[in-house]
DNA sequence: TTGAAAGCGCTAACAT
DNA sequence: ATGTTAGCGCTTTCAA
């Protein structure tokens, strides 16, 4: 089934047809619809590998499946996935997959797909402090878009990114927590140094100071996970003046504070038990918050591998039209985080 | 950087550096280490896209990225698809990514990827009774394996396939109860047809009556969920001979179930309160069974995987040599599961 | 063992 | 507005 049979079925030459598909308004209407008629009854598509070759354009987004890490947190990775994929689908792009466990790895498997394949652009996750990735995508001129922000641009020109508002959702979160009542709200989250978590914890701090309620002996910091965030939140409960309100950089971490509220007699949980039970919100709205009844700062994920996707989509398809006078006035979104209330705050 | 730049490089034709490439065994010792120094000096390495012309080989698997749908057990796709791309890498297969919602949208999906892109092979997973798809590619002889058995086989030839034995799983969580010393141990499962769901009850029931224990009011049906699982669990923990033990066919279900052995203070997390705990054990070892510390049901998902991308191999690759008499011997795979012990049970 | 010729299906440039 | 020509990079004959 080729573009010849096509052709052929519509007595017209293997151009024409190749016009109708690409360039319509060559075509007069009376041919143009006699040939889609021949390419709906053939059930014809181009042959992608043919069209490559001759254009150099493979329809190709190729982006890194990671390897679900810690578990809890790896799942929004998915959805922005699947987001990813169908809204590429939306722009005739379907998503090619790799795997790297580092920078450099990832690195070379670009690389190696952009010499094999030829993916017409890249979409980044997980931006980073010193993320060498995007220089080296940069400097060969490779279209690219990441999902988070360039956390250390030295200055220079950026690339096009999209990315979610982490402190806008805690500083959220925070400002429900004091609506609700409380004063000594506690943080938990992640070591300096982290972009996203450094993030996270501004919108806290800011919205406390904001409040005007000393944040001394409320912030605490710990790597990711269940058991550390557990033991982070025995810290602030246990103080001298204990937290009455637990805020987490990450549901994993979250999940271990509810434990720790509910073994101290004060978490959601334990109904009853005398005195406002102690809250808890985490981030990421995972399932776990889903399924534990767990407040939640939710990332708009679909809507941000849409954004990634029509980023590209607009630099590929060179919508000359919608670019702005630098050419990169629309090329970074920051997206609204929302709070997902449940029962635990 | 093409064929004929190695050629040059290497000074011979540009079929000698095809058959390097292709056809080792044809090109004389020394020449062919001239060509290989040329390739790797070069960095040099085929486009797929003028291969696939030639060959007619895309060297793409493409398979469904599912909707992360319930939340908790859907991260079990994620590890799955991160162990195929890994694997087919291996085999020097790509992983192309495509939405669906049901059989027929992906049957459509299928369809328009084969036109565009030809994949070579398709990974299904999700397989289910009177599942139209496996019928679909069979008919038009695709090349495909799915992740699951055929649950609705009319007898006829049969397709490569890849399993865990649900049933092996369920089976050592109950001997593992029994030999804690429990007798009422209740199975929280999916309604009867579900082919995965009657699998993994199956082996709960049978290694009951092996046992010699009456499985009489221990069996609850409900559907998947969190609340669902701790709805069933308070059913068999409130009976006039309550369970002791709960054996449940997801995480979700486990989930919900260790919240009603908890409420009754018989839970394992409530530590003391006399009495043996309530045993809770799931299904999947989903992240929130690592994070709460919940026994579960581990499926070796990498190996899963790997084991698909092999049988493609082989089918692809043909390898002749491997072909069992009636070439289907060793076509089906059935891996067993683990119990992953943790804190409740 | 190596090289030359042909052609996979498509589209950009040019000719009609 | 439609048709003709050429060639993208590769591999499969076939010839040397």
């Amino acid at each position: 089934m080729t573009i010849t049979d096509v052709a052929r079925h519509a007595k017209v030459s293997r151009q024409t047809v190749s016009n109708v598909i690409n360039a319509p308004e060559l075509v007069r209407e009376g041919t143009r619809r006699r040939v889609l008629e021949s390419i709906e009854a053939l059930g014809y598509r181009a042959s992608q590998a043919a069209r490559q070759m001759r254009t150099g354009r493979s329809r190709l987004i190729a982006t890194r499946i990671e390897p679900a890490e810690d578990g809890i947190n790896g799942t929004i990775h998915d959805r922005f996935l699947h987001g990813l994929t169908e809204s590429a689908a939306g722009f005739g792009y379907r998503v090619l997959l790799y795997t790297a466990h580092d920078d450099q790895s990832e690195i070379a498997a670009v690389d190696d797909l952009l010499a094999a394949y030829e993916p017409d652009a890249f979409v980044l996750t997980g931006t980073h402090h010193g993320d060498v990735r995007t220089a080296w995508l940069a400097e060969r001129r490779l279209p690219f878009v990441t999902f988070g922000r360039p956390w250390s641009m030295p200055e220079g020109p950026s690339h096009p990114w999209v990315d979610v508002d982490g402190a806008a959702g805690t500083a959220a979160a925070t400002r429900h927590l004091l609506d609700t009542g409380h004063r000594r709200i506690g943080f938990i989250g992640w070591p300096t140094g982290s972009g996203v978590g450094d993030d996270r914890r501004a919108g806290w701090a800011r919205t406390l100071a904001a409040a005007g309620v000393d944040p001394a002996g409320l912030d605490r910091t710990t790597d990711d996970g269940v058991a550390t965030g557990e033991k982070a939140a025995g810290d602030l409960l246990d103080a001298d003046r204990p937290a009455t309100a637990l805020l987490c950089a990450s549901d994993s971490l979250a999940l271990g504070a509810s434990h720790a509220a509910l073994s101290r007699g004060g978490g959601w949980r334990a109904d009853g038990g005398g005195g406002t039970p102690i809250a808890v919100i985490g981030f990421d709205d995972t399932s776990v918050a889903r399924a534990t009844g767990l407040t939640s700062v939710s990332q708009p994920l679909s809507e941000a591998a849409a954004c990634c996707v029509a980023l590209l989509a607009r630099i590929l398809d060179g919508d000359e039209a919608s670019a702005g006078e630098d050419g990169s006035a629309t090329t970074r979104v920051l997206l609204q985080p929302s709070l997902v209330r449940r029962q635990s705050a």
